[in-house]
DNA sequence: GTCTATAAAACGATAGAC
DNA sequence: GTCTATCGTTTTATAGAC
């Protein structure tokens, strides 16, 4: 249980606490539904039952689909991004922790990357699903993160620890091997998972 | 003009060929239209209106929505199969060769790329949207795509050419990053288009 | 070959009971 | 806080006219 969830119970009734947590709940089951199904593919109905609630019942947390959809992709990236802040040390050390960071995120909310680009890149966002304000505080998350790994790279070619010459270009490299990776592997316990993680982050060296 | 449908306009008679070019039409139509939108957020409204059918006329030439996305999906990856089937020479100027086939071919049809992940493993996969038998087909292409990378990196890795020690995991870095490509780049004219592929394929080869 | 009309189902969303 | 009932719309798909 995190911090605030511990002071959470002591100080706030019941049923705030009930309603705060149902709605984080509705918001994870909505990782799951729209990372399985898609947004368009997935319904209220579905992801209201997959935590025991009548599609009608959502409409008291949240007020439309769409808010779902940006809630969920907030969150992902939110944690992703402080996930990656919290990555310290020599350019050198600190990419691998990043690298190694990304790619459990991305194997634990297994497949909710595609839906996070078509989001914020894709299908959704030339679709127009999310309102531009929407849209652009989710673009920024993006960028910031992107920003982490420049700043990275960018200290390593200063440093001379890194050779490559396209920052931006050695980013986005680094970022698409990343992301391609829950397509192709799928390890199933810890120890191949870091087999894993060793093999794509040398890799990724590989472009520095 | 390919040459069977040179070869068509003379021995067949006109209707049959008008519907030959109408069922291409729509599969591009459809192609346009599941790319920008998704699988499930285009209708058959807007692929008919694209190309001033009616959504009802649709069913004269395809029985369902999902035949679209599968005949969609598998002309696009033929096509890709077939350019890189055609790529030939040393290990590194074959596999350079590949990849600019490959990143023209992805900007070529703008933002495909997701949607046949998607139907290949991702959120269309896993809810079925295709029969068994089509997906298998599909699959097989993908394969077949991924071992024209594969032999090429194996025979550079023999003659010497390139040092990388583990053929799979580099074979889907490269196809990673070529297929990010377009969710951050976009070449507006020729020049830029060779600039970035030589940036990219430089990137590629430090892989090798 | 393409159209109109329409069926049948699914979906997002609201109103109101409890 | 959650449910039932229901509305209005959209969507896939079919039947039949021309």
């Amino acid at each position: 249980m995190s911090q605030s969830a511990a002071i959470e119970k002591q100080v706030k009734p019941a049923f705030v606490r009930r309603r705060s947590n149902r709605r984080r709940e509705i918001i994870d089951a909505a990782i799951d539904q729209f990372s399985a199904r898609g947004y368009d593919g997935a319904t209220l109905k579905d992801i209201a039952e997959a935590i025991d609630l009548t599609h009608a019942a959502l409409y008291y947390y949240y007020k439309s689909k769409d808010v779902l959809l940006f809630e969920a992709v907030s969150l992902i990236l939110n944690e992703l991004l402080d996930t990656l802040k919290g990555c310290e040390g020599a350019p050198r050390a600190q990419l691998k922790s990043m690298m190694v960071a990304q790619l459990t995120y991305q194997f634990e909310y297994h497949r909710a990357m595609p839906l996070i680009d078509s989001v914020l890149f894709g299908a959704h966002s030339r679709r127009g699903v999310l309102k531009d304000e929407q849209s652009r505080y989710l673009r920024q998350c993006q960028k910031d993160m992107i920003g982490l790994y420049h700043s990275a790279v960018a200290a390593g070619i200063k440093s001379g620890e890194f050779t490559c010459k396209d920052v931006r270009t050695t980013v986005f490299s680094i970022i698409g091997i990343l992301s391609h990776a829950p397509y192709w592997a799928s390890p199933v316990n810890d120890k191949e998972m870091n087999a894993f993680v060793e093999k794509q982050t040398d890799i990724c060296f590989r472009l520095l």
